[in-house]
DNA sequence: GCCGTTTTCGGCCCGACTGTTTTCAGTCG
């Protein structure tokens, strides 16, 4: 079992014990540990291995020795002991919103309801209204719920809704009584997928502000209003809450809708070890636990204007939002030793992008007059390869034509070059779609896969590793071929691929498109560590994609990468002699 | 069930909104 699948097993416990009315701290217990687990970013290559699992936080003994047992056997008796309690589909009515695990216990008990399809017929038939603590109001918005849920299902890629969010941010911005504006949430952390968007604007009118959102051309419908929170769907369908401060609570609540929970967390026990208290609207002293024997002491509480001011209160540097998902950024900001995050404008070029002579919409001039408008000094064409049959793919003769227009092309820029290169497919047996020489004529190649997704993972690992292993692949393309959403990473020992990449220089790409964003951001700290360089590419088909570098920027930040860490930060003259280092290297190597 | 620079016992983040109540429970983030 994987680890991923681990943490989905002691997700369902906490759930099934919610639904037992256990304990509350215990059932926090087991969703801490799996989401502790699935985050978790340290190498953790045996999961049966219970001291390794203990040191993770938020496992313990208890909770390791199940996970062991799950490793080991794929099974677990207490798994299946609080199954054999309810029917397996009463876990499906958790996605109805509104229903938790109290009302699903109600339902359960007095209905016998164990289905959405069930729950269906009994609001239907106008049971459901008459259970205690259930009315019309319920029953009605669980049946509209039930017909949207095909719709509103899922989440959204952050590049789906980033025009929105920004929009919404502009808009409101620009509004004559907003002070502050900000869209928060995950959002501001840049994750990959998000789930809603969270905007925070100061103001000394808030109905005003609030009669403007909720009247926005962008809002679809209306979900919940109240004097400082309302709820909106967004016509893209995804949700939207405002939250309306005032100034002096403005740097409290964008900290506390930022997140993440588990930053949050540390912080407020941050806040609660020197004797404050904190939450969304101010930092205060903590009220005297009740039946305490000894006082707390309690540190004079700092004034804070911003969110700068807010971490300085705690003795922190300023941390990005980027970095905020508790993992280890308190002790960098501790001890000042946060990186200074890479930012959009120290990108300098870009390798990895198509034009019409295999997938592309755009011609080489179109593309590079594009990247050119966006300010880069230099642009890498890497065509798909004559295996990549669905993608047009290029054979020998087609990429050498394609490489003497480039070249050709080149004599007419000032101060900008295009680089001729390839997106190699990698083969079932980790051989490239081209020899070494014809290899050898471009000035770099990507490699990346695009057939036979279900390799066993020591095979897929070992076809990797063999392809990076050639002298003039450059850069390895998205690593895990996963499309956010849509299509699982193939299984593949990416620790293993990070070492390959380290020993023979090989550049690792984030894969900039939002569908993409591969290699993902949990895996950075470690390659990085481990002295990996790192590409931010758009693998732009089009022109007006070669603007996807911004999510590929969000991505390097959250991996908490900095302009040195990412090789296309590198002006012209540098970076043309860094992409023939690898060969170099290896042709040196063997004249030894 | 986890955790410890007060603690190996006794805590565990906390406030807004909604609907069903008549003062609050449940859900959500």
């Amino acid at each position: 079992m994987t680890k991923g699948e681990i943490a989905a097993v002691l997700e369902e416990i906490a759930t099934l014990l919610e639904l037992k009315d256990e304990n509350p701290f215990k059932i926090r217990a087991y969703a801490n540990a799996a989401r502790s687990l699935e985050t978790f970013g340290g190498n953790l290559s045996d999961l049966q291995d219970e001291e390794a699992l203990e040191k993770i936080p938020g496992i313990g003994k208890a909770i390791a020795a199940k996970i062991k047992e799950l490793a080991a056997t794929g099974s677990l008796k207490y798994l299946e002991e609080l199954r054999a309690d309810f029917p397996a589909a009463i876990l499906e009515l958790f996605s109805i919103p509104g229903l938790g695990a109290k009302k699903i216990k109600a339902l359960y008990e007095k209905l016998h309801i164990s289905s959405i399809a069930q729950l269906q017929k009994a609001c239907e038939s106008g049971r459901v209204a008459e259970l205690p603590g259930f009315g019309e109001t319920t029953q009605g918005k669980i049946c509209h719920a039930i017909a949207d849920r095909a719709k509103h299902f899922g989440s959204f890629q952050f590049g789906q809704i980033a025009g929105e969010a920004e929009s919404l941010r502009n808009d409101l911005t620009a509004h004559p009584d907003a002070l502050h504006a900000c869209v928060a949430g995950s959002y501001r952390r840049r994750r990959e997928i998000v789930r809603d968007l969270d905007l925070v604007v100061a103001t000394k009118k808030p109905a005003a502000v609030t009669k403007f959102f909720l009247e926005h051309p962008l809002v679809e419908s209306v979900i919940a209003q109240g004097p400082t929170k309302s709820s909106v769907r967004l016509r893209s369908q995804i949700q939207c809450d405002l939250r309306v401060v005032s100034a002096a609570e403005y740097p409290f609540a964008l900290n506390y809708f930022t997140g993440s929970k588990e930053h949050n967390i540390e912080l407020r026990n941050r806040a609660l070890k020197r004797g404050w208290t904190l939450n969304e609207y101010r930092l205060a002293p903590a009220p005297a636990p009740s039946g305490a024997r000894k006082k707390r002491s309690t540190t004079r509480i700092p004034q804070v204007r911003d969110e700068v001011e807010l971490y300085r209160a705690f003795d922190l540097d300023f941390i990005p939002p980027e970095l905020r998902e508790n993992r280890g950024e308190f002790e960098a900001a501790a001890n000042h030793s946060l990186p200074r995050l890479i930012e959009k404008e120290n990108l300098r070029g870009t390798f990895h992008c198509h034009t019409t002579a295999s997938d592309g919409h755009n011609t080489l001039e179109e593309m590079a007059q594009a990247a050119q408008a966006l300010g880069l000094e230099y642009l890498g064409i890497a065509e798909h390869s004559r295996s990549s049959i669905q993608a047009h793919g290029l054979d020998a003769a087609k990429l050498r034509a394609q490489v003497a227009a480039i070249r050709k092309l080149n004599k007419k820029f000032d101060g900008f070059q295009l680089f001729a290169g390839v997106e190699c497919d990698i083969l079932r047996d980790g051989k490239l779609d081209f020899d070494d020489d014809l290899l050898s004529e471009l000035d770099y190649a990507v490699v990346s896969i695009h057939s036979v997704f279900n390799l066993s993972e020591a095979e897929m690992t070992r076809r990797i590793i063999r392809a990076i292993s050639n002298p003039f692949v450059t850069i390895l393309a998205h690593p895990t071929g996963r499309l956010l959403l849509q299509r699982e990473p193939y299984v593949v020992n990416l620790p293993a691929i990070i070492d390959a990449a380290a020993e023979t220089g090989t550049w690792i790409e984030i894969n900039a498109a939002p569908k993409r964003l591969d290699l993902d951001w949990r895996w950075w700290p470690l390659a990085k560590e481990k002295g990996v360089k790192c590409v931010i590419n758009p693998d732009a088909h089009r022109a007006e994609r070669l603007q996807d570098l911004w999510f590929g920027i969000g991505v390097a930040r959250k991996g908490w990468l900095t302009k040195e860490d990412v090789r296309n930060c590198w002006p012209l003259g540098k970076i043309e002699k860094a992409l023939g280092m690898k060969r170099q290297k290896w042709s040196d190597g063997v004249m030894e």
